[in-house]
DNA sequence: TTTAGGCATAAACACGTGTTTATGAGTTCA
DNA sequence: TGAACTCATAAACACGTGTTTATGCCTAAA
């Protein structure tokens, strides 16, 4: 086992002082001369001493860490979530804090979740990010009670705000407003929409806001051409591919939940012969670092993750470090970005 | 302060054993008899108590818990660190591990080295993984030295072999032997080369490898056509752009050190009115998420990144449970991917 | 009955801090 | 000189485990 080279007895020792004076040298503690303060420094830096974490800890001292969880194993080949876990990674160090990453393979399994807790309980994070939630996810609701601070990526705005919780989201119904906006101006009356997870906050609300967004120009949502899917590629491509298969007619366009998912759905179409834009419109949100590389170049809803995720991790780590923190949730815009993935019709 | 609910001391009471029966069951240990040790199990169970962590930790205990240590600011927003980080974890959570990741802003800077020294002293992790550190970085040598297990990301094969110190890195050779024999084979006799960071492994590894390549194939090297760069997008194009403003005559292809570079020289191709391949060729190397997308899609030489991460994962894990292991260091493949940014001549 | 072995305990120590309290030593001021 | 104050200390407790040791109780075998 390897050990300390040295504790703050031998500093102490060395120093000439007693330990609660090294004690209070190190906290920044009042009543300790200029002049002590100084020696004791000295020593500190001239053996490379610092005092050991887990005994702190046990103090009940802050960790100086936040956990970071990724639900959903699929998603942690994604390249979306890679950026999303570098930009906590680079906001959480630029405040001097560590982070524990940790993937959580099933929220349903109890040794799972036991293992998130006990990092929240034993390991003492000061507090925690969650990607890939579900809405009010029972063992983050738990936490939260407890008093931890959780930080929430895609969750619902509305309702229970209590001080330890940080949540973030997209402005979805402002961004469907402008992508279905720019379809019927092009002239599309008929657009069918891949929804998205059901379970996570974005599935419901973007289809939602499409329908909205839709009823606002007159027109109505076929449910034929509502197709499922869960955010990811695989699901896009398999959802449209069968449902091309089974449908008389097409329509003009479609409108997907996000970009991943239009990629899965480009390639189903791209297979079933149908070009895109010529045959049908393509348009997908969120931006994705691919998007404006593929062919054709994907029209889109432009947000801003690395701003929501910086602002997300940087309102948990003040939170964590004052309670009386006012802002507890961040709406990112979304813009409307053109391409070559749609046209008139 | 939070505090834990529950200890081991109130688990003895509830199930009227000593304490130090309770510590036998939780760690294993013999001379328990059935019947207790599933008495204890249900308090255990029932209470949903589980040790603290750092008190284990102060006993000599593993963490269950690696490092990732980012070297170089820059490297935190390119896609390819992205994916490297989300396959360490990947990795590190499949085996059970937490991973502890920090980003290192300076080298040179006292008060950083001793963060990373701390998170190895002080919390004691089981292992730490590097990305994009020196050739024989003195703080990572020192770490090695006292006993610590490193993983290192992209360094020589030769050289000491301590049985704590895991490498991996590609087989540069034979990608650039293939690479230059296929530029060859097109005709091409006038090569320019962009080398990468000096300091990194692979810079001065894939530029040997890359002259010796050319020998091979009774080429000479221009002095004048060997650029600089960093390994990063930026030093890519901008090297590129000073350097076309400044030679008489142009080679008739361009190999870059890697993909990223490659993507910075052909915008300072384009932005000079040079259209690839028409006008000149380019080659990477590394096969970037982005090399099949852009326009021209880039001929490079595949290698395999998650792999190599996560076979380092693995080691260095492997290498933390028992130390015996044998196999300290992986070697990744290289293969010449023909797309469309070079042609005959 | 004696003996050996399995099971369990109490007590103590170790790990390295933060924090509190009672106790002085020294200095300053009235 | 006496009082008030600053600086510093020693000693103790708390944090929650792992680990060891001496000490038994009980049961089964000799």
């Amino acid at each position: 086992m390897r050990k300390n080279d040295i504790n703050s007895i031998e500093i102490a020792r060395i120093a000439g002082v007693s330990r609660s004076t090294v004690s209070r040298v190190i906290n920044n503690y009042p009543n300790v001369p200029e002049a002590t303060r100084e020696k004791v420094m000295q020593v500190i830096e001239r053996y490379g001493y610092s005092p050991n974490f887990s005994a702190r800890i046990m103090t009940g001292m802050k960790t100086l860490t936040i956990g970071l969880f990724l639900i959903s194993p699929e998603a942690i080949h994604d390249t979306l979530t890679h950026a999303l876990i570098g930009d906590v990674i680079e906001s959480a160090s630029r405040r001097g804090y560590y982070v524990l990453t940790h993937i959580i393979r099933s929220t349903g399994d109890t040794e799972t979740v036991r293992k998130v807790k006990d990092t929240f309980y034993q390991r003492r994070i000061d507090g925690g990010i969650f990607i890939g939630a579900a809405n009010h996810e029972p063992f983050i609701e738990e936490l939260i009670a407890k008093g931890f601070v959780a930080g929430i990526v895609d969750q619902h705005l509305e309702g229970r705000m209590e001080p330890n919780r940080v949540i973030c989201n997209f402005d979805n119904k402002l961004g469907m407003k402008q992508g279905v906006d720019y379809l019927v101006g092009l002239g599309h009356r008929n657009i069918a929409f891949i929804a998205g997870d059901p379970l996570r906050c974005s599935g419901p609300e973007r289809m939602v806001a499409f329908q909205d967004a839709m009823a606002a120009n007159g027109l109505k949502v076929n449910p034929d051409w509502v197709l499922p899917s869960d955010f990811s590629e695989r699901s896009g491509y398999e959802s449209t591919a069968r449902w091309l298969q089974s449908i008389p007619d097409l329509p003009t366009a479609i409108f997907a939940c996000n970009d991943s998912v239009a990629f899965g759905a480009l390639r189903a179409l791209n297979e079933a012969g149908l070009r895109v834009p010529e045959d049908i419109s393509l348009m997908g949100f969120d931006d994705h670092l691919l998007s404006s590389r593929i062919q054709p170049s994907l029209t889109t809803i432009r947000v801003n993750f690395s701003e929501m995720i910086d602002m997300l991790t940087r309102q948990v780590i003040d939170t964590v470090e004052d309670e009386t923190q006012m802002f507890k949730k961040y709406v990112g815009t979304a813009e409307l970005v053109i391409r070559d993935s749609c046209r008139k019709v």
